[in-house]
Parts: C-alpha cells; structure tokens; sequence
DNA sequence: TCCTATAGTTAGGTATACCTAATTTGGAAG
DNA sequence: CTTCCAAATTAGGTATACCTAACTATAGGA
C-alpha cells in the first residue's frame, strides 16, 4: 500500500523561485528599479519579450506573496523590494561567475559566454556559486567589464559600468579613453570588438571620420586603425582621459 | 507601432525537449526499455515519483508526435525509439560528465554530485559538453565507477556496471571481489562508503558476520575492518575475483 | 471458463506562464 | 475642466505537466 509522494514535483515549482521569476527580477534591476525609482511595466514587457499583460499579471504575484520580491501599485510601476534586490544580484553574480569561468577555465570564445551563462545562471547551486569563485580567486569584474556583485549581494566599490562611462557612440569630438565594458547581448558585435584588441582596461584613441558613418579606432595593443560601425560602438562604454 | 516578438519565450518551450521528458527517457533506459522490452507504466511511475495517469499521458504525448522518441502501445508498455535512446543517452553523457568534473575540478564531496548534476544535465550546451570532456581528458568512467557514454551516444566497450557484477548485499559467502560501482542516489550511504576506503577498481574481502546484520569488510589500501549495514551493502556493486 | 485484482486509461481539474482583445485610468494638451 | 490617448488592467483562452477519481482491460487463479 504506496502513500504515493506524488505531487512533489509540483510543489518543488510552486515554491521556489523559477526561471521566470528571475528574469523578471533582472530586468527590474536593469531598468534601474533597485533604486528610488520605479519600472514601467511597459519598458518590461520590451526588455522580456513579453505582452504587457503578462507582465501586470507576474508583478501582482510577486507583490501579493507572503514576503514580496517587488513593490508594485497599480498604475504606479514596479521596484524591487530588498529581498527582490537580494536575489537579482545573486542572479547576475551568478551569471557573470560563470561567465568568467567558462571563459578562463572552460577556454570559451567570448560570444558564446552570455548565452550558456543565460541559461545556467538560474540553476547552479550556492556551493557551484563559490567552487568556481574560490577557483578564479574570487574576481571582481568578468570578460566584459562588468563588476560581480559580491556574495553577501552587494555591487562592489568602483561598481562597472562606472557611472561617468559613457557609450563610445556618444562620444564627441576625438580622444583618449579607456575601455570601461563591453556589452555581452550581441554576439555578433563580440567577434569584431575583440578583433580590434578592444577589451577592458585598454586604451583606446579615437578619431572621428567626417565622410564614414563609423569611428576610426587606434588600441594601445596593436597600433592599427580600425573601422568600427555605429552599430558596433553601441555595445563598447568608455571613460575619458584627461588629454 | 511594434510587432511584437512575443511568444517566443512559449515557442522555446514548446518545440525543444524539457527537463521533464529527459526524465522519462532517463528512467525508461534505467528500467531497461532501450532493449526489446518493455517498461510498464507503474515501474515509470515509481522511478518518476508520479502518477500513473501522468505518465500514460507523457507516454501518448511523446510516442504521437512527429518524431516519436518512445514506442508505445496501449496496456503493452513502453520503450525508447532510436532517437529516445540517443537522447537518453547523451543526458546520462552529460549527467556522469558534470560529476566528473565537479570532483576532480571543483572538488566536490562525493555526496554532493549527483544532486548538482541532476539538476545542470539538462541545461548545458553541446560545446560545454565537449570542453568539460577534453579538460578532463574524455573519461571513459565517473567517479561512481559507472561507464560515460561515447559523443555517438552508445555505451562504451567494457560498460560499467558490468553485466555479471552483483549487488555487494547479495552476496553469499565469503571471498574476494573488485569494486565495480556505486549507487550515486543515496547521498548519506556515499559518505560511510567512501569513509571505508570502497571505491570503484579496489580490492575488497567479505566475511560475513554470523552475529550482525552486516558485512564485514576489508578493503586493499587500509587493512582495517569496516562494518556495512545491510542497506549501505545494497548501494555497491562487485564482481567475484577467482581465487 | 469465468472472474476478480491489478494495471492502465480516460475524464475532469489545478497551477504556471504565456497570449489577445476589451476595458479602464490617469495625466498632458487643448 | 474636459477630452483623449497611451499605458495599464481585466477577462478569457492556450499549452505544459501534474493531480484525483472513476472506469476498463488483461492476465492469472479458482
């Protein structure tokens, strides 16, 4: 006579937080919803694919629960709540761990990092988390730039992207800057950013040409000029130096 | 005005194979259905913590669509189709893979791999796949002594558990055995086991005990004498050496 | 052979996370 | 102060993967 522990399948996804519930919290976080300010459900549904209703509806479950991850009011947008905040920066150390791992360990090339670590971020468990940390010395930026938040999650001193960075398309006029961060969405742009000897760290000239619609770009490495398009300069952050 | 490239999240979904169809083919091929016969719907539903309703369901599902993966017919039971079989195979690839590598990489207890591989199997990409098998020099075997199936998805020569290895608690007699493998489920038995020196390729003498349940046992390195209770001796597989 | 117990199936329902279409709201512009 | 439009919400529907309860089929014992 089988009690049958049937149901529990169900019940380990009703708890937990799932895949969804993370993205959500990042996109959140990304949107600038950690802070005062809050998130328009409208600008989430774009960042997640997602028809607003289903975002309106996935907020008022995240709201109601017994300890929310979000402060929402109808009408009034979201933002994260500090258990919320909590979890969306464990999920972006998370990716960015693993990020750096399967790129120094596991010798990956560089646009293939952010899709395996989109999946397996939400999966890894907290001993994973800190095998591979204590692995790779416990870093604070990953192949990107970008800076990992801490265990106790947290965004560490000297945060990357650093605030004063600006877009290298937004750059006016010529100069010296170094390279705060990359953007790890577009593959595709990947490829060629690295060809060019752009990464973190580097310094780079630039000199804007009057007849291409691109950047002429100069790296400390090589010092070759490379043609970068409008395109590509979207997905580069850079900080000016002083001349 | 956008178009919108909502229902893409559902489509993912939809086409590709979930974690949850991996499991069914997992535990048919654990229940011996990549052969001619058949697995019943309570032995699935056991394996599955689930109800026999639900895998009549999964089993019409799977075996309806376009490119089946299992063999079905009503009331005569289940088995995998040639691409069940493969896809079987390549999650118990990655599966004894990602032990494999979280011990001898990252160092884990051997009690915590099979839980985190569990969980990642399904989710890694066919490159992490590869890269972890070269890191570790394409093992043949995992640390549970159990055989890692080839890239082509079929098992190796020499396949672990071997055919005419027996369960350590159905022994009779006394002698002298090689380690074949060990249960990778029960992670409190991989504790006592692994503290007794019992390892996949070791030596090890029996002599049971007349007075206690158990076995007494010593194996090769230390010449100490373990007791194994009954239930530790059922997780161990050997093979008999001749005298 | 028949008949019942057990295995398997069907029917109907839950929760998640999406969707579209219809409706409501709130703030900016006249 | 009203109007109107874009943003947000509600209502109702899909698919997945589970469940329970009720029904059916098959195989083995009397």
């Amino acid at each position: 006579m089988e009690t049958g522990d049937h149901n529990m399948a169900a019940r380990r996804r009703t708890n937990g937080n799932t895949e969804s519930v993370d993205n959500y919290l990042k996109a959140i976080l990304y949107l600038g919803g950690a802070e005062e300010s809050r998130v328009t459900i409208k600008a989430l549904a774009g960042r997640l694919s997602v028809a607003p209703a289903s975002v309106t509806n996935m907020l008022q479950k995240l709201a109601g629960s017994p300890a929310p991850l979000v402060e929402y009011e109808r009408h009034r947008g979201v933002r994260l709540s500090s258990a919320g905040k909590r979890r969306a920066l464990e999920v972006v150390r998370h990716h960015r761990l693993i990020e750096t791992f399967l790129y120094q360990v596991l010798d990956y090339p560089i646009e293939e990092l952010h899709e395996e670590a989109e999946r397996l971020e939400h999966f890894i468990s907290e001993r994973f988390e800190q095998r591979i940390a204590a692995k790779l010395g416990n870093p604070r930026i990953d192949p990107h730039g970008h800076s990992i938040p801490t265990m106790e999650g947290e965004m560490p001193e000297g945060e990357r992207p650093a605030r004063e960075s600006i877009l290298l398309a937004d750059v006016v006029g010529d100069g010296t800057f170094v390279i705060d961060s990359i953007s790890d969405r577009d593959a595709h742009s990947l490829r060629s950013i690295e060809a060019c000897g752009i990464t973190p760290g580097a310094r780079l000239r630039v000199r804007k040409s009057a007849s291409s619609e691109g950047y002429s770009v100069r790296t400390g490495r090589s010092s070759k000029v490379f043609d970068l398009s409008r395109e590509v300069a979207r997905d580069v952050r850079v900080v000016r130096l002083p001349k």
